[in-house]
DNA sequence: AAGTGGTCTAGACCACTCA
DNA sequence: GAGTGGTCTAGACCACTTG
C-alpha cells in the first residue's frame, strides 16, 4: 500500500481494490476464510478500522461474508444463491421459482445503435447475442435475448454451458456482479411468444429490459425478457 | 444515555432512536442542520466514532443528509422528492413520472383476514380504506386501493388532503418511512378499469401489491394497484 | 481456551464550504 | 479562517463460534 499513500483515492478504496486483485488471482479461494482483519491490517501497513471498512463494503457488495467468531469468507459466485441474485421471479408461496434455462446458439455481429448506448460500447463494437428458454414443468413460461460485448467475452461462442446466467457468465472471466437496473413493463403477447409460451395471442406478458454492471460499473449484459406469469409475482424490494 | 449503558443493544443503535425521538418531539426542524458531531458526541456522552455510526445509518434510512464542509440536515419528508421516494414509473426519458393522485372517500371496516395478514394486525382491528386514481393530461392511468390500520392513523377520515402518498401522510402523524416491498403482475384490464383508463377490455395492465413499513418495521399501508403505462415503464434497482 | 468479527474509545489530520 | 463532515490511527473490550 505505501506506494500508493499518497494517492487522493481513499485508502479503504485502494485497499477494497487490491483485496479484490488478490481474489481475482486466485490467491483465495471461493467459500474459504481469508485472513482475520488485523492480519490483513499488519500486511498492507494501514490501521485495523481502515481495513475494517475495507471488508465492510465489499461485504455490502456481496463479494465477502463475515461471521462473528468464525471469520470473513470469499462468497461461492457458483453458489446457487449467488447465481439466481438477480431473479426476482417468486412463486404464489413468496419463495424464488427456481429457473434453468436452455441457451440457444450464440451469434456474433456489430453492435446496433441502441446496443452501443446500452451497454456502453464504442461504435461498431463486436457483441454475442443469444437467447435463454425458461421452463417450468416441461412448459416455456418465459425467454430472454441476450446481448453481451465480445470484448468482455471472448470466446464466449464455444462457452455456451457458462451463459446460463450473468453472474456465472462473469465469474467464468474472472468479473463479479455488481448492480443492476431493470425496466418493467407489460404488453400482449405476440403470435411468436403466444406459441412458445401456448397462451392467446395478446395475452398480458411481462416484459423486462435490464442492464448488469460489473463491480466498478462496467457494463456486462443487456437481456430483453418475455415472461408469462400464470401465477406468483416479480419482487421489487423498495429503498 | 447513561441510563442505558448496560442494556445489551449497541449504543450506536440507542443513539439512532435517541436522535429520531428528537426529531419526532419536534426539537430540530426538517431543512435544518443538527449540531455536528463532535458537540452530538459530548451532549450524549459518546466517543465520536460511536456517533458517526449513529448518524451514518440515519443517512443510510433517508432521516438526515450530510454534506461534508456544511452540515447534518434532517430531510424534509413533505419535499417532492421524499413523497415520491416509492413512485418508480418512469417516463420515455427515464425521469420519474410526478403523480398528483385525486383520493377518494375514506371509509372505516374492520380488517378482512387477508388484510390482518398484510398488515400484521389483530383479528377484527379496524382499518381505513380508500381509492387513489392518478391522472396525467386529464387522463386516468393508474389507480390504487389502499388499506391503513386504522389505530395507527386515528381520524384520517378527516384528513383526506393528507393520504395522497404514504409518506406525507406518515409524516402528518409523526412516523417517518422505512423499506418496502412490493409484488408485481401483469395481467388483463377488466371492464370497470378499462372504462376508467379508456382502453380496450383485456388490455395488459401492470399490477401492484405494496407493502410500506415504518422506519422500524411497522406495516403502514397495503396499496394494490392497476396501472396502465403506455409510454415508460417501472424501474427496479436490483443490488 | 483460543480465535474471530462487532463495538467503542479518543484522539489527529484532511477536504470541503462559506462568510 | 472558522466550521463542518470524511478519513485514519491505535488501541481496548465484548459477543460469538469452535475445538
Amino acid at each position: 500500500m505505501s506506494e500508493n499513500r499518497f494517492s487522493t483515492r481513499p485508502l479503504y478504496l485502494q485497499l477494497r481494490e487490491a483485496l479484490l486483485e488478490r481474489i481475482a488471482a486466485g490467491q483465495w479461494k471461493a467459500g474459504n476464510a481469508i485472513p482475520n482483519e488485523a492480519d490483513l491490517a499488519r500486511d498492507f501497513g494501514v490501521s485495523p478500522g481502515t481495513m475494517r471498512k475495507a471488508l465492510d463494503l465489499l461485504e455490502a457488495q456481496r463479494v465477502l461474508t463475515r461471521r462473528q467468531g468464525r471469520g470473513t469468507f470469499i462468497n461461492d459466485q457458483n453458489s446457487a444463491e449467488m447465481a439466481q441474485r438477480y431473479n426476482k421471479l417468486r412463486g404464489p408461496d413468496g419463495r424464488p421459482v427456481v429457473v434453468e434455462p436452455e441457451v440457444g446458439p450464440i451469434g456474433e455481429a456489430a453492435a446496433t445503435e441502441q446496443e452501443v448506448r446500452r451497454l456502453g460500447l464504442e461504435p461498431q463494437a463486436r457483441v454475442y447475442r443469444f437467447t435463454r428458454t425458461y421452463f417450468r414443468e416441461h412448459r416455456a413460461f418465459m425467454m430472454d435475448e441476450v446481448v453481451v460485448p465480445a470484448a468482455i467475452f471472448p470466446g464466449l461462442e464455444k462457452q455456451r454451458e457458462v451463459a446460463t446466467d450473468v453472474v456465472t457468465l462473469a465469474q467464468r472471466y474472472g468479473l463479479l456482479t455488481g448492480s443492476a437496473a431493470e425496466r418493467i413493463t407489460t404488453g400482449p403477447a405476440d403470435a411468436i411468444r403466444a406459441g412458445i409460451f401456448n397462451v392467446a395471442p395478446g395475452a398480458p406478458l411481462l416484459n423486462f429490459d435490464r442492464v448488469v454492471f460489473e463491480l466498478n460499473g462496467l457494463p456486462l449484459e443487456w437481456r430483453l425478457g418475455y415472461c408469462h406469469l400464470s401465477s406468483g409475482y416479480y419482487l421489487a424490494a423498495l429503498g
